[in-house]
DNA sequence: AATATCGTTGCACATTGAGCAACATTTGGG
DNA sequence: CCCAAATGTTGCTCAATGTGCAACGATATT
C-alpha cells in the first residue's frame, strides 16, 4: 500500500518530474539516465517520453537520440496569464536600467510562498548569461525582492508564509521572524529593500515593488551585484535609478 | 479494445489535452467545463488536474476556484534551448523593427513541419495586444515566414513537408506543389519572401532568414500587416529594413 | 428555501500502466 | 575486429493504478 497522496496520478506526477529534469545545465536527457534519476524502469521512462514528445512537450535531438524539451512550451507559457502584462510592460525598461546600473536585473513575483524569476537581464558587456536562472525560486526571506513581495503581505498571508523555518543560507541571513518582521517594516517605510549578503557571500542586492492599477503589488524588481560593488555608499544612487524604473512600470499598467 | 496507440500514456496524454486547452480566450478554466469538452468524467479531470497543480504547471484563482496555467511554465519555457539564443538576440532588434515599420513583427521556427511563433511584437502605438499569438501553430505554405523556412530546407526534408494536401485558406494560397517550388526557388534567390493575402484575406507578409553559425536557416523574420498598409510599391522599403534586422541578428550570432 | 452547478472523495472494478526480459542498435575498448 | 556495455523500444503479464460512478459538501442563482 503505498502511502498514496490524495488524489494524484502517478504517471502524470512523473511527467513532471521528468520535465523538471531538464536545466540549463542538463539542457538534453536520456532515458536510461532519467530512469536511474528517477528510479524508475526505462520503458516506463520511455513511454512517458514519447507520450511527451507527441504532446510536443519534448523533443529529440535527431542525432543524439536524447530529448530535450519541446516548443510548445512557450505557447504554453505565453499564456500563463498572471503576469503577462506585467513582463511585457516592464522588460524594455528592466532592461536599460541592467544597463544603466550594469548589474543584473530581475523581474520576480511570489507564488506558493516563494520567489519565482520571471525574467533576467543580465548589462549586454557583462558577458555572464545565466539566463537559466529564470524559473528558479528562492525563500523569499533572504532575496531584497522577497522581502519587498513579503512587506506588502497582508498579515494573515504573511504568517502563513512564515510559518516554516527560515532557513540559514549565510551568516547575514536573517533568521528571526521577529527581525524579519521589523525588516519588512522598513522596506514599507523607505519603499525599497536591501539585502546585503543573505542569499550567498558577497552578494548585495537591492528590490522595489511593482504594483497593478488596483494597488497591488504584483511583482518586484531586483538589482543584485558583488558586494564590492554595490557598497552601501553606492547603494542611495542605484535604489533612485530603481526606483525611477519601477514606478515607470507601475504608472503603465495604471497605478495611482 | 481502444486501438491503443503504440505505447502512449493515457493520463499524460489527457493531462497534457488539459495544459493545451487554455488559450487567450480561454486563460481560466473550470474542472466540469473541461470535462465536458474532452468527454472525460469530472472526477478524472479534477485529479488530473489536482496533479498539474501540485507539480506547478497550473495554479487555481482562490477566488473562482478555476484553474489557469502555472508559473512553472515560464521556468521549463526558459529552459527550452533550441532557440533561446536567437529569442535574446533577436528581440532588441525585432522590436526597433516594429516600431520603425509599424507593423506587427513575429519571430518563428519550423517544428514537425509546421510553423511556430516563438515571439510577437506590435508596435507600442497599435494597441492591438494579441500576445496569445505566441506559441500559434501555422502551415508553412501560406506564410511567408514558412515559405522563408521550407526554401532552406533539403530536397529530402521538403518532401517529407510537403508530402500531404496543401491546404488553401484564400483564393490566393499556393496549393500547387509546383507553383510553391518555383516560388521558393524566388525566396533562395531574392532572400526574402513574400505572401499576399494567402493565409488570410487583406493580410501581406514578407520575411526573411536568420542564420547561426553554422550557417543553417535556424528561425525567420516576419512583419505582417494589412495589404492596404503593406502594398507592392511599400514592400521593397520595408524588406530593406527586415533584411537589415534579420542580417544583424545572424551577425550576432556568428553567421558569417 | 429550493435547485442547479460546482469540485472533491470513498469505493470497486478492470483498464491501464509498469516491470521484466528479450530485442535491435550504437558506442567504446581491448 | 569483435566483444562488451550501454542505449532505447516493444510484447507480454499481472496487479497496481487510474477511472467512472455516485454521494457529498459548498456556492451560486432563482
Amino acid at each position: 500500500m503505498p502511502q498514496r497522496r490524495s488524489s494524484s496520478v502517478q504517471s502524470v506526477e512523473r511527467a513532471i518530474a521528468i520535465l523538471k529534469s531538464f536545466s540549463t545545465e542538463k539542457p538534453e536527457r536520456g532515458v536510461g539516465e532519467l530512469g536511474r534519476e528517477l528510479g524508475l524502469h526505462k520503458s516506463t521512462v520511455s513511454r512517458l517520453m514519447t507520450t511527451l514528445e507527441r504532446g510536443g512537450l519534448l523533443t529529440r535531438n535527431p542525432e543524439t537520440q536524447r530529448y530535450r524539451l519541446g516548443i510548445d512550451l512557450i505557447g504554453l507559457a505565453a499564456h500563463v496569464i498572471a503576469y503577462a502584462d506585467v513582463r511585457e510592460v516592464a522588460r524594455p525598461l528592466l532592461r536599460d536600467l541592467a544597463e544603466d546600473c550594469q548589474e543584473s536585473v530581475n523581474l520576480v513575483v511570489l507564488d506558493g510562498g516563494q520567489v519565482v524569476n520571471l525574467e533576467q537581464f543580465v548589462p549586454p558587456t557583462r558577458q555572464v548569461k545565466n539566463i537559466g536562472q529564470v524559473g528558479r525560486r528562492l525563500s523569499p526571506h533572504c532575496t531584497a525582492a522577497g522581502k519587498v513581495l513579503l512587506a506588502h503581505l497582508s498579515p494573515e498571508e504573511l504568517d502563513q508564509v512564515l510559518s516554516g523555518e527560515l532557513e540559514r543560507y549565510t551568516a547575514h541571513t536573517i533568521t528571526d521572524a521577529n527581525q524579519l518582521q521589523r525588516d519588512l517594516a522598513t522596506v514599507r517605510r523607505q519603499g525599497y529593500a536591501i539585502a546585503q549578503e543573505e542569499l550567498e557571500e558577497g552578494l548585495n542586492a537591492l528590490a522595489a515593488p511593482i504594483y497593478d492599477h488596483t494597488g497591488q503589488a504584483i511583482a518586484a524588481v531586483g538589482v543584485a551585484g558583488p558586494a564590492y560593488r554595490m557598497t552601501p555608499q553606492a547603494l542611495p544612487q542605484l535604489a533612485a535609478r530603481l526606483l525611477d524604473a519601477t514606478q515607470q512600470i507601475s504608472a503603465r499598467l495604471g497605478y495611482r
